[in-house]
DNA sequence: TTGAAAGCGTTACCAG
DNA sequence: CTGGTAACGCTTTCAA
């Protein structure tokens, strides 16, 4: 079933048909409407490939996340739902690639084939080679998170660093002076992943400013990791009386560890951290916490591209985000601390 | 950068270009290395567009799920992930289409403008359109999950009705005559999902055949919805000293629920059901559960789909699952019930 | 308002 | 072992 076929039974042309279809140069009413009763009744549809070889857009858009080696997080989750179903809303469908760098086979054919009209990158790190490639390139694309140049690209992003210092002042002001911090892997950190720098950066200087004693952790992306990461947190310091973390995974075992030290939260211990809500509500007590707005966000990097599709030339844009904390019931006023 | 301009540089034909690349003729070593090293210097790579149109194939699978207003779950994470590396290790790309419905834009897409070669569909439901369609059409496709009537489709599934009925009768060993299910929404029942189910089918004759009092719930997919859920179970029937679940997402909410209501897991009631396991590990305690093996349906089915997409004769196969319950803390035997 | 024909970049068949 | 050439199915320019 092609476009030679329908402009045969509806005695026209083939460029007759395609112009009809796209509506790119007036069609005589009446031919119009034979030509789409023709289309309907043969349910035709033109073919994505030839299409797209013809006109040089494949309106698809590929979203780069690294392999599941660290696992995925819910926040990583709510990302693709929203990407996929904004870009569905533009009529653009979602290539995967599971790419943690430039030299992925992965990632190679996204771009070197030509698979995809733009791309969306998350998990950005400071250095991030495949933005470096894209931007080399000129290739349309759009980061979620910033690289450590981030002037000239576009982004949408959270301001890590405001709000793991949101999250200290929050603590200092319910009284807390000894805090901890955990991070996300150690794996991560070295390949220099945004938000795990950004994070404990924002941490470290807030809590200087604020003239409290802190640590600070690598944590693993699994409930187990959380736990034995909690147990060396009072084990390094038992008079520690509140932590801030950016691992959503570990969420579970850090409150678990809190649970066996017989710490009872809020009473005797905070959390707090950023983490993307719905897991903030999953757990109990409910988490205080910088909420990610992970699927405004998938859906501000679609439209961001969708942008810069339409209008080469634009300048760049960007979305910093910084997201309030949302008061729940995981944090409170901090107790005598024990010695 | 196209084949005509490696095949000038290289002094042969187009042809023989493709032909050294593809190796299906046999080119003479000289010139092989000759085009090869051009390639390696220009970095050409063929137009998937224009390589897709020539042969009929995308060398792209399309993984089909429905959008996310029944929020996505952590399982759909997993087989996302899985499915995606799976096609990777094959090189064949994953296109993603949010489609509830036969009729969905996105779903038209795939398969008329032939997108993609074959696809995976998710949550699939007794009498599932989708299926039906790609079925009458012939159209290369498994499922993740069965229908009503599976016999000559290829699918991956979880024997969801052993999987309940596993769950009562370890409740039944440990001497609860009251338990609960918590079914997921009660619009995906209402839509025929399939695990929904075949789940409850499962819970209900097991439940009968040990003679055991049950109530039945559907939940929400958020922890809010668990809660309220329990506060329900408890209402209804204060007895009650176990539940059964299939709501991953509500099982935060549904031990916060009997946190406040002052029973505690599992001393005073016990909580099991079916979950993927890095989620039955976050929650304290950790949950007894029949672990669902997400990864290793995601991977089975891409190689389902490999094997018909390289064979489109080969017979239909199936993978029907019964992953064993693994004991962790949130079973114990029954108390003397409260009246 | 319409048609003819030239691409788009591959692959694969037919000759040599 | 290699080259020429006809598809593949669409879009778009050029002419009428």
């Amino acid at each position: 079933m092609n476009i030679g076929e329908i402009a045969r039974r509806a005695g026209v042309s083939r460029s007759t048909v395609s112009y009809a279809l796209s509506g790119k140069r007036p069609v005589s009413e009446d031919t119009r409407r034979k030509i789409q009763r023709i289309v309907d009744e043969l349910g035709y549809q033109p073919s994505a490939s030839a299409r797209a070889l013809a006109n040089g857009r494949t309106s698809t858009i590929g979203l780069v996340f690294p392999p599941a080696g660290n696992h995925y997080t819910g926040m990583q989750l709510d990302f693709i739902g929203s990407v996929v179903e904004a870009a569905a809303a533009h009529d653009y469908d979602v290539l995967l690639s599971p790419s943690g760098v430039d030299s992925d086979r992965s990632f190679q054919r996204l771009l070197g084939e030509r698979r995809v009209d733009g791309a969306i990158l998350m998990e950005i790190r400071l250095e991030d080679d495949r933005a470096d490639h894209l931007a080399a390139l000129g290739f349309p694309s759009v980061a979620i998170g910033r690289t450590a140049h981030p002037e000239d690209g576009w982004y949408v992003a959270l301001d890590h660093t405001a709000l793991a210092a949101a999250c200290v002042h929050h603590l200092a002001d319910l009284g807390h002076r000894r805090i901890a911090f955990v991070n996300r892997p150690e794996q991560l950190l070295r390949t220099g992943y945004e938000s795990a720098h950004r994070g404990l950066d924002g941490f470290t200087k807030a809590a200087a400013e604020r003239g409290l004693t802190v640590r600070t952790y690598c944590c693993g992306d699994d409930a187990a990791a959380g736990q034995a990461c909690l147990e060396q947190i009072l084990h390094d310091d038992p008079a520690t009386t509140a932590l801030v973390t950016l691992n959503e995974a570990a969420l579970g075992g850090l409150y678990r560890g809190l649970a066996h030290a017989g710490r009872h939260v809020p009473r005797d211990f905070s959390v707090t951290g950023v983490v993307a809500n719905r897991w903030a509500e999953t757990v109990t007590p409910q988490l205080t916490a910088a909420d990610v707005p992970a699927a405004e966000m998938g859906r501000l990097a679609v439209d961001l591209l969708v942008e810069r599709l339409d209008h080469s030339d634009a300048p760049p844009r960007q979305h910093l985000l910084t997201p309030p904390i949302s008061l729940r019931a995981s944090t409170g006023p901090a107790g005598v601390p024990q010695t």
